[in-house]
DNA sequence: AGTTCCACTGGAATCGGTTCCACACGCGCC
DNA sequence: GGCGCGTGTGGAACCGATTCCAGTGGAACT
């Protein structure tokens, strides 16, 4: 039963061709007379024939390989996206994906750099989240890499993360342009952590008030620590302003999902009341909110196609710097962004 | 400068050896002299030698590598855990992970399998969700095959799933434990669809009240969606009945978040007036839920390393039967399940 | 001293492909 | 008839590892 797998050189016996004739049509070569391809075609039929990849790897010296190294981001719904994309380009150039997730051990993440060398790899991916600095294994230098959502703190690597000032600008814009002026701004992380991530968003909130004419207002800006209960806290502080703010733009989601429930218990209608804005568009709960969540995407298909895309056609080992590439955030316009409501304590 | 990568025979040559003694250093063989190993792992350290995977695969016939297919889980945050699972027990094997999102698109499915075997993957782990049925492409046949989380409708391949029953069971007897009575049950899916992820857990709910003597009634049960509008809705509905029930058992974590706005609408507070558990522990929710949703976990973790423990350790081939295996779900205890509130409209 | 045994070693054969060189054959041209 | 050329083909060499067999030298035993 179980005989072992055939390999060209039985086709090339079987069919009464050379092994040299056998790998021409493997290949799609021309200079193969039609009669001969066919016939050779038929018996890699016969036989289930499956040319075994490692073989053609150690000849040509290319493993049609990239390696993708996910720290903390496999454990978010970003994950899919991110690996959709890249592979899908991967896909497009006849490369396969091999994911390692690292999370977040420096061991693991040294092995896994050693392991995906040996298996020659042409390439790196290395995905984490929060577009923050990070310090890579050395031996990554010894094959392309690239860089998402983060960014090595050298800039000797070339990376691809969102273009965080942007997405808080258009965020900011999105309640201005309903007629908002108080507009708050939890950040999804203490400022002084340095991620862009955190500055950024809140460097885009105050480009878009200064653009708009509208004066900032400390008061209205709260770093937050990205997390549900965290959103909930801030925002019924916020509520306790003597002027509280008619806007909220969240450096999260799940803030804005935690605001939702400080929302409810004061009775506040969104988007009646109160309009809100979250970032990231983690859709299992910008959908489920009701109503459901205006939000800024984060571009993870696109920053997944993009970093596979650059493995594929940079040119490496030249001299000039590496590329640090930005991806807008598009606005995905739910319900929860709607006119200022007239201020009843402000009739007179 | 970049002159090619060293192979064993360079460092053969250089150490002044044997290609079979280098091989026999890399593999850590004995009968090799101390001062022979020492030199020759000097030479490999000086030209920072890394072996090819692939020469040593194409020799042995091994490949120290399986197949992981995802079929749509891998938009949701349960992929992590499940890869971590695998990854883990499979590095304990020196093998590594090779994952391919099937993204629901059969061309795309059969295309992964292809690419699978022509890299020679000694086994494919199939991960799907929803604990359905499925149908495979005949090339899994060529190598040995577990599926996770959904079972081949032939039931002639191995599977590890969740024990749906048993968990619906404890959820159902949690909420009876703190006295409740009238228990709703919103299942995940409609009945009709026949999958277990529904079935079951139905199943278990019933078997619950039964055990307890409460009488099933219908009127008590919903056929959700699993979404968060739908348990919006049926909640409302559940609601509106003239002897609402007191517990509410969900099939998924996001009808439960639907049911919380609900909930407030009516001035309901959870666990006060109302209790609530849930199904899947989708941490991103049941955690930010205030207060944080008590539910029935998914083993994904568990699920992943049974079915690379299973692709290592199982015979094949062989004619018994193919294991149908279950894991239980874990209760996650958190904070929407309290005593049965005294009913004001029955005082007298 | 001769035999046996063991630790250690070198190198040829091998895995399954690709690549390249040599060559056969038919055809047209001078 | 000799030459050149293009098409089609076979097969040796090669990629980088493992495996196995033969062989060396020294220690231990008879």
């Amino acid at each position: 039963m179980a005989e072992k797998k055939p390999s060209i050189h039985d086709i090339a016996r079987i069919a009464g061709v050379g092994v040299g004739t056998v790998s021409r049509v493997l290949n799609s070569q021309p200079n193969v007379a039609d009669a001969t391809r066919e016939r050779v075609e038929r018996v890699m039929a016969e036989l289930d024939y499956r040319p075994t990849f490692a073989a053609r790897h150690i000849r040509t010296g290319r493993s049609q390989l990239f390696g993708f190294v996910t720290d903390q981001v496999l454990t978010t719904p970003f994950a899919h996206d991110l690996i959709r994309g890249a592979q899908a380009r991967a896909r497009q150039a006849d490369h396969m994906l091999m994911v390692i997730d690292a999370d977040g051990d420096d061991r693991v993440r040294e092995q896994a750099v050693t392991n995906l060398l040996e298996r020659g790899v042409e390439g790196i991916v290395y995905a984490a989240m929060f577009n923050h600095g990070v310090h890579l294994p050395a031996a990554l230098r010894e094959v392309p890499t690239v860089l998402v959502d983060c960014y090595e703190v050298a800039r000797d690597l070339p990376s691809v993360v969102p273009d965080e000032a942007l997405g808080g600008r258009e965020a900011t814009e999105r309640l201005l342009q309903d007629g908002h002026v108080r507009i708050a701004m939890i950040t999804n992380d203490a400022l002084s952590t340095g991620y862009p991530a955190a500055v950024e968003r809140f460097e885009g909130y105050c480009q878009a008030l200064e653009a708009h004419g509208v004066t900032f207002d400390e008061a209205l800006v709260r770093e937050g620590l990205g997390s549900a209960d965290s959103g909930y806290r801030h925002t019924r502080d916020l509520l306790d302003l003597e002027l509280p703010p008619t806007g909220f733009f969240f450096g999260t989601d799940r803030m804005a999902m935690g605001a939702y429930f400080a929302f409810a218990e004061r009775g506040l209608r969104v988007p009646h009341d109160v309009s809100v804005v979250g970032f990231d568009d983690q859709h299992y709960i910008a959908d489920a909110l009701r109503p459901a969540l205006t939000t800024m995407a984060l571009p993870h298909a696109a920053m997944g196609r993009w970093a596979v895309e650059h493995l594929l056609t940079a040119s490496w080992g030249e001299g000039r710097p590496p590329v640090q590439h930005q991806l807008v955030c598009p606005l995905v316009e739910r319900g929860s962004v709607g006119p200022v409501p007239a201020e009843p304590g402000r009739k007179g």
